[in-house]
DNA sequence: CCCGAATGAGACAGTGATGTCTCATTCGGG
DNA sequence: CCCGAATGAGACATCACTGTCTCATTCGGG
């Protein structure tokens, strides 16, 4: 049987989410094959990384699609991509982190996502769904970072799985400050 | 002259912010000393990153105090711990997402952070300040990751350095979401 | 069943970082 | 000015990881 390539991306995105500094032979027991099957699928360490970002940004675009992000009420669009991300998180969250990308080039499909997620923010800015204090940029990176934090607090166990999306969502959508009137 | 201890661990921080993996040699060159001097103050590697850590929970700590988190409106009180952790976010953004030191045992201070933290968005839940839909857990959490995004973000040119208090605080307390009525 | 492809196990050299050492030089207080 | 402490520069062995290779074994389609 040939070895299932995006079983091999899912079990390395699991591990490098825990230990980003995992050894090629670390991924390879972790995904269940041989180191010498390992680089014959992936030439080194740094193909392995970038395939694993590929396969980030399709997934992390898929969820964009999936959301329907340019449709219907911006708020609802968002809590749709939350929910939609769900599956890529735990890759989003090791990607996030792993400032190794940014010295050699920066690969193009970050772009794509940042300006489709960033447009979304300013829909909802225009439509007064979302305030104006808070600039897209910040919120683009700020859902980003609770992304990674809503992953890594569920690997933790500090959050229930089920939850996730919600509190993610909540958060961003509404912060932790009740409202008096709704 | 005997080497500022706590400048050679300043420029680390900023260093390891940006880039986690940076060699004891990139280290202390970042540090303007020499590799044998680096060796000299810290035994290695993971000395060096302990102490790191000691430092980011000793000021968060010391921002804890400052803030005086257990007085006032719960909300003004966490505007003030952001406000006061301005100094330690680069340091933060590091030591968080350094899994490494999950690895061997976790240092105890982490502990009373989190318990201070958690401990003021109890309060802020009882007083009626904040929403009881999201865990204190998951807010500190919260907390920590957006401390973070900012700092990234600060670093990257996304986010004005006086803006980063504003808009961390903004979106953690109101997040969002436009509100209909104040 | 058979044969080619895929795999696992391990050897191997190369590489970069680490930690330790020595020695010459510089610094600064007395 | 002088002397001891601190530093810089570099040598050195060690270690872990990497990337490549070989060879025996296993798998699975025809």
């Amino acid at each position: 049987m040939s070895v299932d390539r995006d079983h091999v991306l899912a079990e390395a995105a699991a591990l490098l989410t825990r230990k980003a500094t995992a050894s090629m032979d670390e991924i390879a027991k972790a995904a269940g094959i041989s180191r010498a099957t390992l680089h014959r699928h992936f030439a080194g360490r740094d193909a392995l990384v970038r395939a694993l970002e590929d396969l980030g940004i399709e997934q992390f675009e898929r969820a964009l699609d999936e959301a329907r992000t340019e449709e219907g009420d911006a708020a609802e669009a968002l809590r749709r991509l939350i929910a939609a991300t769900e599956p890529v998180a735990g890759i989003m969250a090791f990607l996030y982190t792993e400032n190794q990308l940014y010295e050699a080039g920066l690969n193009e499909g970050w772009n794509r996502l940042d300006a489709r997620v960033t447009a979304l923010f300013q829909r909802g800015q225009e439509e007064g769904a979302f305030r104006l204090e808070l600039s897209p940029a910040w919120l683009t990176e700020a859902l980003y970072g609770l992304i990674g934090a809503g992953a890594w607090a569920v690997q933790d166990g500090r959050v229930a799985a089920k939850d996730r999306t919600r509190m993610v969502a909540e958060l961003l959508l509404g912060g932790a400050q009740r409202r008096m009137k709704q």
